[in-house]
DNA sequence: AACTATTTATAAGA
DNA sequence: TTCTTATAAATAGTT
């Protein structure tokens, strides 16, 4: 653009190139804090050099940047709705950079950050989101473990009555002795007494981190 | 910088200021795209107007742009460790945004989202991970439920094997009558029969949304 | 939105 | 990297 005026393609040398960034780069993020002073604009800026080197720059922070424009457009509509997430069918710069916003502070708030800003209602909203999502997880080893309580509750019920009748038969021989002797005896064997038990055992490895992640729903 | 210098401050002119923002935006967003073009770097730009419009752009898009970036520098590191959060201590402009930039992939990796350019290997570091994030909230709630199976079991344990004795007790009846009845008759007294079941009951609200979360750790 | 006088950014060279 | 400088590009003020 100078001593000659150059393309806007790749520059092939690597040193060129290399001098072109730092240089552009530090243009770009003048004119980047131009516009924010001058127009009394949020920008925010981040640059990956090939190298993966970062350079960035944001008015505010780059949080509260997005926390604040959530805020005034987010957190009141969709907190009084329900899905968090973003619908990935938009290919539109402007409405992913917006999703990316929204998101990162629905996340970060989702795991209890970046609260600072909501009210008390908005919190009890959240709140609930909060239990929804994680209920959903929790929900399906939930049901699985209630299952086997109410199994072995089940199990309990039977070998308490088998067991109160076994009482009974025992205080009836204390004064009637043999009494139905043959017909108590048949009944009682016919209970298979460790094999239910086993069958309520779950794994210690799926109990230890809640494994596996099957869908609650 | 024209007709005269101007000074980088606030413009105080609403229409000028208006202006000035759209004229210095489009010169932003050029610069940006020439330098992604000419030096091969990565950029991503959000702009919000003061009137809360916002003006993106970003080489691919914003999550390829993130995705790519943390797949060369942080899935391959941090997967190999620990904590998924990012550290609020410092204040440094382009470590908040790095972190920012994480944490919004980690997030959307951590709920399955965007996981296309992740290798079988970071997949099954990336599950690890969310068992782990899950497996502590869930971690709570198996441990009073896990604990509340193991007291049915100790019980049906102490059930079984008194029903045994009962039953062994019915067996020596058949043959040899009251023998020792009035000791056997004691012991089976000293078991209470219902009060075990009800202590282990626990509130149904807690246990379908899986309420409260409290810490399970 | 267009024009242009000037400032600003920067390509090439050192 | 930094500086120099010729020149392209951006843009403030005006229309």
């Amino acid at each position: 653009m100078v001593r000659q005026k150059i393309q806007i393609k790749k520059i092939d040398n690597l040193t060129a190139r290399q001098v072109t960034f730092s240089k552009r780069r530090r243009g770009l993020f003048k004119k980047a804090q131009e516009l924010s002073t001058l127009c009394d604009a949020e920008v925010a800026l981040i640059v990956f050099s090939a190298t993966g080197k970062i350079f960035d720059y944001s008015t505010s922070s780059m949080m509260q940047l997005i926390q604040r424009h959530n805020q005034q457009s987010e957190i009141s509509k969709k907190f009084g709705k329900q899905p968090l997430h973003i619908q990935t069918g938009s290919s539109n710069h402007a409405t992913i950079s917006k999703q990316l916003a929204d998101l990162t502070l629905e996340l970060k708030q989702l795991m209890g950050e970046e609260l600072q800003g909501l009210g008390l209602n908005d919190l009890m909203k959240l709140e609930k989101l909060v239990e929804i999502g994680l209920g959903r997880v929790a929900k399906t080893k939930s049901d699985k473990l209630l299952n086997e309580i109410n199994k072995l509750k089940t199990r309990e019920s039977e070998l308490v009555d088998e067991n109160a009748r076994l009482k009974q038969q025992s205080e009836m021989h204390k004064f009637g002795c043999t009494r139905n002797a043959i017909e108590q005896g048949n009944s009682a064997e016919s209970i298979t007494y460790s094999h239910g038990v086993n069958n309520t055992n779950i794994s210690d490895t799926s109990l230890k981190l809640g494994l596996p992640f099957s869908n609650g729903n």
